[in-house]
DNA sequence: GGCCACCTTTCCGCATTGCGGAAACCGTCT
DNA sequence: AGACGGTTTCCGCAATGCGGAAAGGTGGCC
């Protein structure tokens, strides 16, 4: 492009194709299946463009054609790599798994397996809840921590330098989704002090209005926080019933799992991974 | 590239930069964690070009990077990805779980749940078997539909064009993981019969020396065969156990799966869409 | 039944993009 | 310290992928 006036401006960053190949993979992941068109227009790009990422995925299977109307849909492929990830979570999820269906059969809420990855957390596991208004969270969707209750709960038995380096000062305030969100390291940590000293953490619409939730951390066998476990509901019906029961039934629970997991349960590891 | 005495043989389709990539997802997928050389090695890039790859996959959250040591690893964002296909599984999956765990408490054996693509089954869930030597099948993992107890149940019921078009006489002998592997659409139609006969599915080793496998099919409100349920274990065990009480038993978890999707049970509709 | 409108797919010349050799950088081990 | 194994950055060259336009399909409307 000979660019009349303007300035070159080259960032080197990211490989345009991958990119854009990536962003349609996003698109056909968030909307179903769609046409070239569709895709071209969601994705901003021209249409022979979009055809040809949709042809190299679809060469290795990460998209579908629905050999009816033409239209393209993600494939299977991206399964298998979601798989190659798994055996990352696998203990994990493999301990947890039976405890949620408890805790969802105890609740009849939602409830969530969550890990930390950087400053977000990944939904990696979930047993829906019974009621017809019920949370939805997808699977491998992410969310801020801090926003969070099962970011708060891990991120309390972070040591301070971690936090301090994931929440700087000078990135004060905080991303805000909701007017309740924390925005201060200095809320965080009057947070993870109440946290520690109650066993569980709380969100109260900090994440998203209307929807609460009650989580508890999960230990590995080297005392490392490395998941938490959650209910979450709209927030009537969390602030009815007894948080505080709700809370002692998620430790308990989350006890188990980590002593699945090899955690030897001394009454101060919380706590002295916690300061 | 001058390319001293070769034909150009300017190749269409794929774009390059992409399928690299997807080379490297894969490789990561299948090894864990790694570093640039490694990726370049087995990927068979230059270094340079694995590590702009790299760079441009954890810009997005698809690859990580472990601080410590700089190796590289699949990130969290893959399961986002797989998350979208979840919609399109979900109902199945939601309906089959519980009837996995149930038949897998049952039976102390590993059991699947897969839907056909193309002419590959994928196991999009599993309970994994008690036993100390069980089966190992990887989450969105595939194989060859007719080399497998849930491929060849959940063809059985598939119109008889659909399957001359995947396994055309031209196609013969088709691909043969093991000796005992059906291999002509002629034996294939056969285990069809058995199949519809006796009720479930039986893969002697036809997909790996060593195991075997038992399987029913699932269907869909609209009477589709949408998927199948399945145990698996060495060949040993599933040869001792009663195979034909394993079928029975999966049969009725399967009926009350394709029962919870709204498939109504009339004697003959699994026989119907059969032929 | 035939035309039209919209869609997907293919084509091809141009220059932008990504390629890869080489050099810089960084940490660890001897 | 020095050398080695690794990651990261740089940069000129041309191969690669870009996108406008035309071709090929399909279904819906007159």
């Amino acid at each position: 492009m000979p660019a009349s006036g303007a300035v070159p401006e080259r960032r080197r960053d990211g490989v345009q194709s991958l990119d854009r190949a990536l962003d349609v993979l996003e698109t056909l992941a968030a909307s179903g299946e769609l046409g070239v068109s569709e895709v071209a227009a969601r994705t901003g790009l021209v249409v022979s463009t979009a055809h040809r990422l949709l042809a190299g995925l679809a060469n290795r299977g990460y998209v579908g054609q629905n050999p009816a109307n033409g239209r393209y849909a993600l494939g299977f492929k991206v399964l298998e790599l979601a798989g190659g990830l798994e055996v990352r979570t696998s203990p994990l999820r493999a301990a947890a798994r039976p405890h949620l269906e408890r805790v969802q059969q105890a609740t009849s809420e939602t409830t969530n397996l969550a890990i930390l990855d950087g400053d977000q957390v990944v939904y990696v596991d979930q047993v829906e809840g019974s009621h017809s208004v019920r949370m939805f969270t997808r699977l491998g969707s992410s969310a801020l921590a801090h926003t969070t209750g099962s970011g708060k709960a891990i991120l309390t038995h972070r040591p301070p330098e971690v936090i301090e380096k994931l929440y700087p000062r000078t990135r004060e305030p905080f991303e805000r989704p909701t007017p309740r969100t924390l925005t201060t390291l200095e809320a965080l940590r009057d947070d993870f002090v109440r946290i520690r000293r109650r066993g569980y953490a709380l969100d109260r619409e900090e994440h998203e209005e209307g929807v609460s939730c009650v989580a508890t951390p999960v230990f590995d066998r080297s005392g490392l926080a490395c998941g938490a476990i959650s209910i979450s509901g709209p927030t009537a019906r969390i602030d009815q019933a007894d948080t505080a029961a709700l809370g002692e039934l998620l430790r308990r629970h989350a006890a188990e799992v980590s002593a699945a997991l090899g955690h030897r349960e001394t009454p101060e590891s919380a706590r002295s991974h916690a300061v």
